[in-house]
RNA sequence: CGGGGCGUAGCGCAGUGGUAGCGCAGUUGCUUUGGGAGCAACAGGUCGGCGGUUCAAACCCGCCCGCCCCGACCA
């Protein structure tokens, strides 16, 4: 392709409201486009980088024996009723709905589970029929809350979508092994860094998932991996080995009735300070309201060690709830009778409806002894709690967040923290949505019996996103070659009759080799043609210019390593080809 | 949804009540031609929208819309 002949215009500078790398590489190098807030248009440029990461996709899915489908954008709400989905996306306001012209209201679908479930109840009636995985490469919608991040969170973006279902768990684990290696190879063939951690199935419901990261700093995601590489897991999920207990050994001393003055201080760094003694013999009493899933709630108080914090993912899974939030501060005052910073665990005043609040430790709480609490009332602490002796505990749950150095669960080592972008996430589904929408069929004993389901999303344009946040300088993208728009820069630097000549035949030869090739024949000063190519990052860059084409060569370098060779005209698409082969990571001559 | 900020030419921005500007990009001409050239001329604007105050509003006031950041929330 010619520059002269394509849609392409580069901006010296990102667009005010690009934030990450990625946005502002894409949109500067003329890829992408905002619309708004969080919906993106795609150029002829930026398009091509997409169909690569959608081909490698369907390439690797249908390796696996995945079924491609084609499932509706706009579902009836019935659908989503019948799952049970419809009230809890609505409620967290993701769910882009309309009516139609009989007010017959449809959701713009975030994920596919109902209407492929639908497919699939009506096509099958026997357990011969199974097993199978269906999926689809398709936009999906999500009136995210916050969209941010450019391409990293959209509310309208591609996603591969896949859906197993088997009779069994057998088989789910089968198609979950399955789809986890086609994911490493997919990955791997864009060339990206990734990891595979172990994660929360959050709004979609389900047991095991795990997602892939691809390691970058702007990720929005807290990992958590041990020191050995043998663990790692979303820090919505990550649990830590038990940590050293401060008061091992000790007797217990006297409990010490509100005999600490901690008097306007809220903080656990201040209190500690203030009462001569570390942040971990802090003890914090945080009040939530849990929600069951049939809406009816209780409230309850979580005790946890002043230098750890509740983990508000873990919390409702902890205590078998569907949500869990904070009592806001203004209810404080009537259920522990002080502001926060003083709540503690004695002495709760349980609402209307409930006999009394509920006290839960965390595990690292489970034998404290000698520590400070809220005394529940405002300046005020308890000195020398002991867990065991003093405190009616309700459960021991396992909530607190794990943190950069706690000790790795593996038993050696301690875990560190990065940060991760979720490009793919694979879940056992199990029966949540076969039973709610009645897709069953008959076993061999004929007994009907709900399929069993696995889901594995991955999403295509954030993975490009990724890409470049992994990949790039401060002079542009440096595409892997696998997912460049076109693999191979052209750049006639003048335009004299040798020099178009010469890249003439060039270019005719490298399309005959079958090598993408962008030939940028635009009637601009050299300066120009190559921060162009620069920014739009093209693998492999080949120069044709007076200069060299005196000495009879033309020029060929990676994007990666920028340095040029003269090369004889009639072996520069051999070289080409050759250094495409080994990743453009460095010329091949 | 709470807090903060922004909205002026394609992009980046200046402009606090009196003729709407600058840089880049664009068009034409001349010169230039190996890392975002120079000169000259030109073109491009409902100053986010609606309403108000005023002799006069990009600027002051009100309402609305959009966008960004922090937080809460979240496949």
């Amino acid at each position: 392709m010619r520059w002269s002949n394509y849609l392409l215009s580069t901006l010296r500078e990102a667009p005010g409201d690009a934030e990450v790398v990625s946005h502002k590489l894409l949109a500067r190098a003329g890829m992408l486009m905002k619309v708004a807030a969080g919906i993106y248009s795609f150029t002829p440029m930026g398009f091509r980088s997409l169909k690569k990461m959608i081909e490698i996709v369907r390439e690797e899915m249908d390796r696996t024996g995945a079924l491609e489908v084609d499932l509706p954008i706009a579902q009836p709400k019935e659908l989503w009723v019948e799952s049970g989905r419809w009230d809890r996306y609505m409620n967290d306001g993701i769910l882009f709905h309309l009516e139609d012209r009989k007010a017959t209201e449809f959701a713009l679908a975030p994920t596919a589970e109902e209407a492929v479930t639908d497919m699939v109840r009506r096509s099958v009636t026997s357990w011969r029929q199974l097993p199978f995985n269906l999926y689809q490469i398709r936009t999906k919608f999500r009136d995210e809350i916050r969209p941010r991040f450019g391409l990293l969170r959209g509310r309208e973006f591609l996603m591969k979508d896949a859906y197993s279902f088997d009779v069994d768990q057998k088989g789910l684990d089968a198609h979950y092994v399955k789809m986890e290696k086609a994911y490493r190879a997919i990955f791997e063939r864009c060339g990206l860094e990734y990891a595979l951690v172990q994660a929360d199935s959050g709004a979609i419901g389900g047991s095991a998932s795990e997602e892939f990261m691809v390691v970058a700093d702007t990720g929005e995601d807290a990992l958590v991996f041990s020191e050995d590489g043998q663990y790692g897991a979303n820090v919505e999920k990550a649990i830590t080995a038990p940590l050293p207990e401060p008061w091992a050994g000790e007797e217990e001393k006297p409990f010490g009735r509100a005999d600490s003055p901690t008097p306007g201080i809220v903080s656990t760094e201040g209190q500690a300070r203030h009462l001569g003694t570390t942040e971990d013999r802090i003890t914090n009493t945080m009040l939530y309201e849990a929600i069951r899933s049939d809406e009816t709630s209780f409230v309850c108080a979580i005790v946890i060690r002043g230098d750890l914090t509740i983990n508000e993912v873990k919390l409702p899974k902890a205590l078998g709830v569907a949500h869990v939030r904070l009592v806001p501060e203004e209810r404080l005052p009537e259920i522990s009778g002080c502001k926060p910073g003083f709540i503690g665990p004695i002495g709760l005043m349980a609402p209307k409806g409930q006999d009394e609040v509920p006290v839960y430790v965390d595990r690292t709480m489970e034998n404290a002894r000698n520590v400070f609490c809220g005394a529940n009332e405002d300046g005020t602490h308890h000195s020398n709690l002991s867990v065991k002796r003093d405190l009616k505990v309700a459960g021991v749950l396992e909530v607190a967040t794990a943190r950069d150095g706690d000790p790795s669960p593996t038993g050696t080592g301690v875990l560190r923290i990065k940060r991760g972008i979720e490009v793919g996430h694979i879940f056992k589904l199990g029966t949540k949505y076969s039973e709610a929408m009645k897709c069953e069929v008959a076993d061999p004993q004929q007994k009907m019996i709900p399929l069993t389901m696995g889901c594995y999303g991955l999403g295509i344009g954030r993975t490009v996103a990724a890409a470049v946040e992994q990949n790039h300088d401060d002079d542009g993208i440096i595409w892997p070659v696998p997912l460049a728009p076109y693999t191979v820069a052209l750049l006639s630097l003048q335009r004299d009759k040798e020099v178009l000549e010469a890249a003439e035949k060039l270019y005719t030869d490298l399309k005959a080799a079958g090598v993408e090739v962008f030939w940028d024949d635009r009637d601009e000063r050299p300066g120009v043609k190559f921060k162009d190519a620069d920014l739009i990052g093209f693998p492999v860059r080949v120069v044709i210019g007076g200069k060299a084409l005196a000495k009879g060569v033309g020029e060929v370098s990676t994007r990666r390593e920028k340095k040029a060779e003269g090369i004889a005209p009639e072996k520069v698409v051999e070289v080409v080809k050759a250094t495409l082969a080994g990743g453009a990571r460095a010329l091949a001559v």
